[in-house]
DNA sequence: TTGAAAGCGCTAACAA
DNA sequence: TTGTTAGCGCTTTCAA
């Protein structure tokens, strides 16, 4: 922020007042159009661009939102920001970006230091208690994403639909047994998509096990991918993609052919095609759930809290290469 | 932003001016050590947070960053975004993100958009011809992280080193025909990386040839592969983890085994072990690199731009599972 | 050690 | 259609 030349300087040198100078910029239709056309000119010659923090003071607007996420790395997540940021954008807003590192503690902190800072937080995937976060949405301008609170303000990505479809079509393969390979405890998506594999397994008849990866990471799947196809299952739903990538990697180094004897299926089709076969998975419309996320945030600027909502976004099975006909399960046991 | 309580409501509430309240967040040294105390314990009680706005039109400190990506998708940008949050919040600085989407005209209007409300401003792998990005740099506070250009603040990732490491590794299992498989033409880092493999290959007497992925991504290196190893290459080094594992992508399909019927290292380190076989890789110190560029950028933050500065960092081969014996060419020709 | 007061650059009544 | 003016919340001389 190095000095630069003001309304006040910009005016006299026109000699106009700093008014029509600022009506320029943000109210034109106020102005006379060839004045507009001279300030304008005048602001481009002499590199004059209006100064956000005078702004926002003046205005009580702060020009601004925040965006917190558990991971930054997680490839879920790039694709949501550079959305946010589209849409922020274009409703002239620019967007603090911090990363919570799967702390629910930091996520806090982040949310009460940003929050007076902003027209409003976008908190994806919040890794907080729900009555904090009930709390907190109660105190700051809140949106939700992939966190279903009651009372507030929240978008959801609803894999339900596109679980049961998953499993009719593992059912339909002949498949028998399926597991779930679920990520971090405080995920709301781990929560439902779990619930929804095994409330879908019980319809259809089919044999239903559990398991939990925390950490969330590549690794730590992989690590699991043994004991998985060890108990039987030959069709696995994993939390996401690179959970879905983590097994596949396991299943690699044990020779277990994918998907000749195992099937699997990932979620929020973030790695494109990047596997080996490429992953058959659960994709969201990202976008249109952010941009209504930042449409609930820009949409009544001087409340003090955003109105409840519960929006929520379908996603679609997406079949690519890694589901085929089941193998009987003692064919490749070792 | 919503309304909250101000310096002069609190100094009034404690019966002191509101220079002392200021004094007691921005000075505390200057005031009696109980009235500190007094000050804090009333702000926090109250739920006071200093207006970063309000303070920067009167510091003329912008309090934030700018940190400009070209694509935040990519696994090598992540790690420095995080790394750059942390070391500016340590500086008490904000960062605001913005991807340029591998744009160089986008790239250019955000420098221009940004640059006047922020501190400075941290610009990754810029794709703007040098002449542009030297007069940019001439008129804003610009750090530049992988982009060597003469008269500015710079800091670069140096893998010639590493790459020698690699060929003299390759040489060793018996290589003889090198490929480089590079990535965005106007990315500083693969002009550098091309040439420090062609300097070394010369040098070491192994054939040398070289191909490019311009858009960089996965598929576009997954659809070279065939080429690349069809043309008799059994040791590749790829721009980096990206167009590495599109390589490795393309030669599952083609039953071409890694490393058995070719080796490949890629660069960067970003993909950690989520290949397979785990992609030998070349590893930098990314947190160090943006530790120095931030430290450039709050140094002395008065001035117009940042002083002249090239900091290199030199990056480390580290061998995973991609790199075995070489096989003769006709054994795996098709 | 603290207070009073001016001013950062802008916007928004209100007046003209 | 444009100008005048009073702040927005904070920091920072200067004075006490």
């Amino acid at each position: 922020m190095i000095s630069r030349p003001t309304i006040t300087q910009l005016a006299s040198q026109l000699g106009v007042a700093p008014s029509t100078v600022s009506r320029a910029f943000t109210r034109p239709d106020l102005l006379r159009p060839d004045t507009v056309d001279r300030v304008l000119a005048a602001a481009k010659a002499v590199g004059y661009v209006p100064n956000n923090n005078a702004r926002a003071l003046s205005t009580g607007r702060a020009g601004a939102i925040g965006l917190i996420v558990p991971d930054i790395a997680n490839p879920f997540f790039p694709p949501l920001i550079r959305a946010a940021q589209n849409h922020a954008s274009a409703a002239g807003l620019s967007v603090f970006l911090a990363d919570s590192d799967e702390d629910a503690e930091r996520e806090e902190r982040l949310i009460i230091a940003m929050a007076p800072q902003v027209e409003g937080l976008l908190v994806v995937s919040s890794r907080l208690p729900s009555t904090r976060l009930r709390e907190l949405a109660g105190r700051y301008r809140l949106a939700l994403i992939n966190r279903d609170v009651a009372g507030t303000f929240r978008v959801l990505l609803d894999a339900t639909s596109a679980i049961r479809a998953a499993l009719n079509h593992l059912k339909e393969l002949g498949h028998t047994r399926i597991a779930y390979v679920g990520g971090p405890e405080r995920s709301w998506s781990n929560r439902q998509r779990r619930g929804a594999v095994e409330v879908t397994a019980r319809q259809l008849g089919l044999h239903f096990t559990s398991y939990g990866v925390p950490p969330g990471t590549y690794e730590a799947a992989k690590a699991l991918s043994r004991t998985v196809v060890g108990k039987g299952a030959t069709g696995v739903i994993a939390f996401d993609d690179v959970l879905a990538h983590g097994l596949m990697g396991g299943f690699a180094e044990e020779r277990i052919d994918v998907p000749g004897d195992v099937s699997i299926i990932g979620c929020d089709d973030a790695l494109a095609t990047q596997t080996f076969p490429a992953l058959s998975t659960i994709s969201f419309n990202v976008a249109d759930a952010t941009s209504a996320a930042i449409h609930g945030l820009t949409e009544h600027p001087s409340d003090a809290t955003l109105p409840t909502a519960r929006i929520t976004f379908d996603g679609t099975l997406v079949l690519r290469g890694t589901t085929g006909p089941a193998r009987e399960y003692s064919a490749f046991r070792k």
